[in-house]
RNA sequence: GGGCGAAUGGCGGAACUGGUAGACGCGCACGACUCAAAAUCGUGUUUCGCAAGAAGUGAGAGUUCGAUUCUCUCUUCGCCCA
């Protein structure tokens, strides 16, 4: 029999997809609508498992959706700001931008051979002045609504390379390429209020049914709402100040307090200013980076001040006043009281500057308690705390404490949250303008609309350090309404550009601004979001945030939600290899031999095989996907990506599975062979409707477990249906019969293996566009049922009986039974569960 | 340290609201075809046992006629936050 040549029949289903615009859509106002996205890809340069893996399940989805009719939009773009095409455009001398166009052609090319049903004629790449335009209309509409502002923050600095990191590239507090250790500094940058939002984003979370509970959860701790009390404190000193409002969410453990402490960037220190010590101190703190999680881990350091706190509830406690590392001006009011008792932190900064240490809250009343190496930071009861004595913790004494402080005008709840506003300007080329200028008093103003876009100049060749727009005077010196002005020369955030282009693909050609209000009130929202968790909280929240952002004081714009469901599929895993010099070595230099694995070159060496670890170039453990469409074919690929894991948990890369999927795929194309010959041969009407169950089974399995996303599972649906076919063809089926089942499960195939499917659908005469079967309950009720026979609880016989037989006539038919006899004769029945069309309990003494 | 989740054959994994544990695939074994091999096809494959049977879903308890599924304690691993 003929081979199944998937080179040609791929290749002529996706000249046809691509001559006919099979996938091209548009607005139906009377179909249901499904937006189906999966995250776009950054162009690095080839397209790797990860892809194939989102863009496989996320065309199943698209394509049975559409065999379901609903009008599907499918699109694909390109994330294509970012800096690995300023560090290939540095390290080899190129221009960041046709590099990243020429692995724009690449990759798609990639992507068209895995057979996606994807709407190229909404193509975008958030590079090319057609999108950023609107970019920078909408920071420009942002601005106007005052939800944009600049203001000092701070930065990793890498000293040798005189420029700024982002946190991925600080590795153990060094620069990732200079080494240098990683300094705080201070820089003035844009920042969107997210935190105006807080409540909003966190609230919302709720409405979002379809996404994972984890990453709910992720953000919602990310968001991080907290309850509980400012309070302001008299301030004993020979300076200005009177008083110093911290924010707490422990209040009852004031009577505990031995220290206050304060962020270096707090306004008192303005009165430090000059003091030699404090200066030092401060450099002191630089040296630390800007994460939260740094601060930390770093050694707990402190500046004592010549004020004295006086505690608000009892005037006769006074505690000295510091300045400390490890609070931080954003969060809350950049002061905290030191409670060291009930605080590892605030123990370790007592420890080291010999602070007292008095413990408030105890496990249970009128008990010995003392603190030693580890604060108590359980529930309890309060002592040592006057008239707040033995209240419950934290249930009584939190609510308690601040009703006091309430009272007596010393405190008031507050609602605090953990997220910062999201700083945008990146000191970078390779990125979004900011569309804003400065005069020559520094201050801001907006790049005039009919000037937009302010377009990224051309650069000939780039510096070492430092920031590249910043070293083009010409193109910084600009001049408006013939006033002279110089440019801002930070970029955004490449999240800015991923944070609304699921709005451009709804209309992505229009000119006059990013998207079409019908066009996206008809698609949005995104009805399923496919991509990895590791965006579980940037991407997603920013997206989240830039639709509220646009809904703000807008009448026009109400969506809240952008993702409808959200899917977040694992990683693809291969084994790691490494030779006697422990470098790594990647699969395709490897020769097996009886099941062990030797260097190619030299079969000698053997190679260490390590775990299985997710493809990463640096490990060498990946898989080239387009080698493999080379080598199986698509349909092949996109079987095995399917096949071996639940697309939520990692996959492991194995050839054996590949080759299997593949092999597969042959025994389809022999089996749709023999299919042909039974249809020519034309047998006369026959009694046996097995087939008839097969279908109707498979399409109700496939259905069921696309819905579900347990796509692994319906490529065991594949082989369960193609045993049973295979078995029963050589039943001589009636021809229209046959034609008739095999039409739907090849449909039901095909959002898996759409060429296969297409080309058999076409081999057996079938044109016509068609849609998703129905499900025929009828066929799959069954009149006999294999009913479970349990004696004492333990499964003895399975007995095969009428679906709706009574207790009773199952009673009979146990009694009959030459096995289950023996169980019961002789003992007497205590009780009968009888569960009808599935199972008997006997419990007998 | 906190939060979330997971643990099932040699391996990846099935088991819908508690009701036949191990679907499907890989691997392995045996057989057929072949001079032989590859490919292909067939049969078997949780463990112990010749068998009847017994044990068995990380460990231990509990609820139940019945627990992989529910509850509690513990162990190990993963992810996120610190």
């Amino acid at each position: 029999m003929e081979r199944y040549n998937f080179k040609i029949i791929e290749k002529k289903w996706q000249d046809r997809w691509e001559k006919n615009n099979t996938f091209s859509t548009s607005i139906h106002k009377n179909k249901k609508k499904f937006y189906c996205l999966e995250m776009f890809p950054y162009p690095s340069g080839k397209i790797h498992m990860g892809h194939v893996r989102n863009y496989t399940i996320g065309d199943v989805l698209a394509r049975f959706k559409t065999l379901q009719n609903y009008n599907v939009l499918h699109p694909m773009g390109w994330d294509s700001f970012g800096m690995p095409a300023e560090n290939a455009a540095r390290q080899n001398n190129l221009d960041p931008k046709a590099w990243t166009e020429k692995n724009i052609l690449v990759m798609k090319n990639q992507l068209k051979k895995l057979g996606l049903s994807i709407d190229w004629s909404k193509e975008i790449s958030t590079c090319s002045p057609e999108y950023y335009k609107h970019q920078q209309e909408f920071f420009l509409e942002l601005y106007d609504k005052d939800l944009v502002y600049r203001k000092e923050n701070y930065v990793n600095w890498d000293p040798v390379d005189q420029t700024v990191l982002a946190n991925e590239q600080v590795i153990d507090g060094k620069g990732w390429r200079s080494g240098a250790t990683v300094e705080r500094k201070k820089l003035n940058q844009w920042f969107f209020k997210i935190t105006k939002f807080s409540k909003e984003l966190l609230d919302s979370l709720e409405t979002l049914k379809d996404w994972p509970n984890k990453v709910k959860i992720m953000q919602q701790n990310w968001i991080g709402r907290s309850y509980g009390c400012e309070i302001k404190f008299n301030i004993e000193a020979q300076k200005k100040i009177k008083e110093i409002k911290c924010y707490t969410t422990r209040p009852d453990t004031l009577f505990g307090m031995s220290f206050l402490a304060l962020s270096i960037d707090h306004p008192i220190a303005k009165f430090y200013a000059s003091n030699p010590e404090f200066i030092k101190f401060k450099k002191e703190c630089s040296k630390t980076g800007t994460t939260e999680e740094s601060i930390a881990a770093a050694e707990k350091l402190g500046f004592k001040t010549d004020l004295i706190a006086i505690n608000p509830l009892d005037e006769t406690l006074k505690v000295p006043v510091y300045f400390a590392n490890f609070v931080l001006m954003d969060y809350g009011l950049g002061a905290v009281f030191g409670c060291p008792a009930h605080d590892q932190r605030d123990l370790d900064f007592a420890k080291k500057y010999n602070l007292s240490i008095t413990p408030v809250v105890r496990p249970e009343k009128d008990k010995n308690f003392s603190i030693n190496d580890k604060a108590y930071t359980d529930t309890g009861y309060l002592f040592n705390s006057k008239f707040l004595n033995d209240l419950k913790v934290p249930s009584e004494s939190i609510p308690k404490t601040i009703e006091y402080l309430e009272k007596k005008n010393i405190g008031q709840k507050k609602t605090n949250y953990r997220l910062k506003d999201w700083g945008i300007s990146r000191q970078r080329y390779w990125g979004c303008p900011i569309p804003i200028a400065y005069d020559k008093n520094n201050e801001p103003i907006k790049i005039p609309k009919n000037m937009l876009p302010v377009m990224l100049p051309e650069i000939k060749k780039f510096e070492n350090s430092g920031n590249p727009l910043d070293q083009l005077t010409e193109w910084k010196n600009i001049s408006i309404n013939g006033k002279k002005y110089t440019r801002e020369t930070d970029t955004l955030d490449t999240f800015v550009d991923s944070s609304w282009y699921f709005l451009r693909f709804c209309s992505a050609n229009k000119t006059n601004y990013g998207f079409d209000a019908e066009e996206v009130k008809y698609w949005m929202p995104v009805d399923q979001y496919i991509g990895g968790v590791e965006h579980a909280i940037l991407h997603l929240l920013y997206s989240r945030f830039f639709m509220q952002a646009l809904s703000y004081k807008n009448k026009n714009f109400t969506i809240k939600e952008p993702f409808k469901g959200l899917f977040t599929q694992g990683m693809v895993c291969h084994e790691t290899y490494k030779d006697k010099n422990n470098n790594w070595i990647s699969p395709d230099e490897i020769v097996v031999i009886d099941g062990k694995k030797f260097l190619k070159e030299n079969n000698n060496e053997h190679v260490k095989v390590g775990p299985s670890e997710s493809m990463s170039k640096s490990k060498r453990n990946t898989v080239d996907p387009e080698k493999m469409i080379e080598k199986y074919g698509a349909d092949s690929v996109r079987l095995f990506i399917l096949s071996d894991s639940p697309p939520e948990k990692d996959v492991q890369w194995s050839d054996e599975g590949m080759i299997s999927s593949y092999k597969f795929i042959q025994k389809l194309w022999i089996l749709n062979q023999k299919i042909i010959e039974e249809i020519k041969a034309n047998h006369p009407s026959n009694s046996d409707n097995s087939i008839d169950k097969i279908t109707n089974v498979f399409i109700k399995n496939v259905t069921n477990n696309i819905n579900n996303f347990s796509y692994n599972k319906i490529i065991a649906n594949f082989y369960e249906m193609y045993s049973s076919l295979n078995k029963a063809i050589s039943n001589k089926l009636e021809k229209n019969k046959l034609i008739k089942n095999y039409k739907k499960i090849l449909i039901t195939m095909s959002p898996v293996i759409p060429h296969f499917s297409k080309e058999c659908l076409e081999l057996i005469g079938e044109k016509e566009q068609i849609l998703w079967p129905e499900i025929n309950e009828k066929i799959l009720v069954e009149n006999k049922k294999n009913f479970v026979v349990q004696i004492n609880g333990k499964t003895r016989e399975i007995i095969e009986a009428d679906r709706d037989i009574t207790e009773e006539n199952l009673l009979i038919k146990i009694n009959e039974n030459s096995k289950l006899k023996n169980y019961i004769a002789g003992k007497s029945i205590k009780k009968k569960i009888f569960i009808p069309q599935k199972l008997i309990n006997i419990i007998v003494s």
